[in-house]
DNA sequence: CGGTGTTTTGACGTCGGTCAATATGTGTGG
DNA sequence: CCACACATATTGACCGACGTCAAAACACCG
């Protein structure tokens, strides 16, 4: 997020956090040239669970949140991406419509990529498709571990790891604050619960002192309390 | 399953149904070559969490569940696997220990293809590489929508939903009884749930007579009665 | 300053987990 | 084929966890 002025591929940083690091100068350079820079408000929707998607988002700076709609009405997050996450691309893999929604968390900025760019490198480069298929690996690794959390522990212990997870994958600021902020209904649909079951179990941490608040800040400040909660004591 | 006598790989049905469609002749030749035909007992283990993978499982026959060990020592089934499925591959892509232990359901007939095999074709036939690309994009949609219902779904929805899935991937017999039997606590596994919950929202279901059971058999006799449950009427 | 959306709190009922006791199999060796 | 040991299925009782409805306390914004 820098700025807003579209760069180079070759230069990008967040290249390096994705399987487009895997691809050749030449296909670089057509990613460039078709590739379209976009910032996206808070809030807004980058797009949304059953569209047919044209290309892929790589993200640049921001964070944003997939989750999908259930019959209950209420939506599940089932992942938050952040900088050089690539949004979308399971559905141009499999050409599908998008099972999931992406919604801006925070003011992002992301690129898109075309869909025959994509398909085109997958195709001739078997880097880049095996560089892809490592990312789909860990992603389907790290989902088989939400479905165990989401079985075996309960809304309190999920509640508490998901503060870990804020901590662990979007950091703090000098005073112990996350630097994600999530409204208490977000962090509801992470954890898969009510919004005032969630909002009870926070006070109820903020009690016991495992975490502090200011304003729609959160931080942790009893790291082994909370520690012990996530293991079940 | 048909006998014991391990075949070539080229004139594999099973093989039609994953990422070995699309290996040419002369891989086809290489895989068959390396690979070890496997007899694993219901009940068995084929390979545990944590462990180092020398290579991948195709299952030729027979049923295995796919479960990890949760902080609270019980089993969360992520998935069961059927003929033509390949267990194990996601590991060995990324090179690290598995996060999943596979067991037999039913008895078994798989072939382990060696690590070197599949990496060779990863890395030199992009088809190849797209294939398991595709295949893995699968079994992610899977995956987030198994987040999603354990995240929105009572555990009563979740078990009738889960009788609907062994009907449709695993099929009935002439009397309608469910060609796979699964003891309650691996239903129970695959809901996250305890398993006396679980016993006692099947004999509920019995009683409502959505169900009907025949020794170790369960039947479906109400489909339109469990829809309404899965859906939460 | 009122209006709108989020956070908090209370009350209440149901869902689901745990412990314990009892059936019902199921397999093994005699 | 029986008897015993052991796994699995079933049921009851109890209680804490969680969802829901409602209302109040705060925040934020034009």
């Amino acid at each position: 997020m820098e700025d807003g002025i579209p760069t180079r591929c070759e230069q990008c940083i967040v290249r390096q956090f994705n399987s487009l690091r895997a691809m050749s100068k030449e296909e670089l350079r057509r990613v460039s040239e078709s590739k379209t820079t976009k910032l996206v408000k808070k809030g807004d929707s980058i797009f949304k669970e059953g569209e047919k998607l044209k290309g892929v988002y790589c993200v640049r700076g921001g964070v944003s949140k997939l989750s999908k709609l259930s019959a209950n009405g209420k939506d599940q997050i089932v992942k938050l991406a952040t900088k050089g996450e690539v949004l979308g691309q399971r559905s141009v893999i499999v050409d599908e419509n998008t099972n999931l929604s992406a919604t801006a968390v925070d003011d992002m900025e992301v690129c898109f990529i075309p869909k025959e760019t994509i398909v085109n490198s997958l195709n001739s480069n078997p880097d880049f498709a095996v560089e892809m298929l490592r990312h789909m690996a860990h992603d389907l690794k790290e989902a088989d571990d939400v479905i165990v959390n989401m079985g075996q522990k309960t809304v309190k212990q999920r509640i508490a790891e998901a503060f870990f997870y804020l901590k662990a994958n979007f950091g703090e600021d000098k005073d112990g604050f996350l630097l994600l902020k999530l409204s208490r209904e977000d962090i509801a649909n992470v954890v898969g619960t009510a919004t005032e079951s969630c909002i009870r179990i926070i006070s109820e941490f903020k009690k016991k002192g495992y975490l502090k608040t200011s304003g729609k800040k959160v931080a942790i400040i009893d790291e082994e309390g909370l520690r012990n909660v996530v293991d079940g004591f």
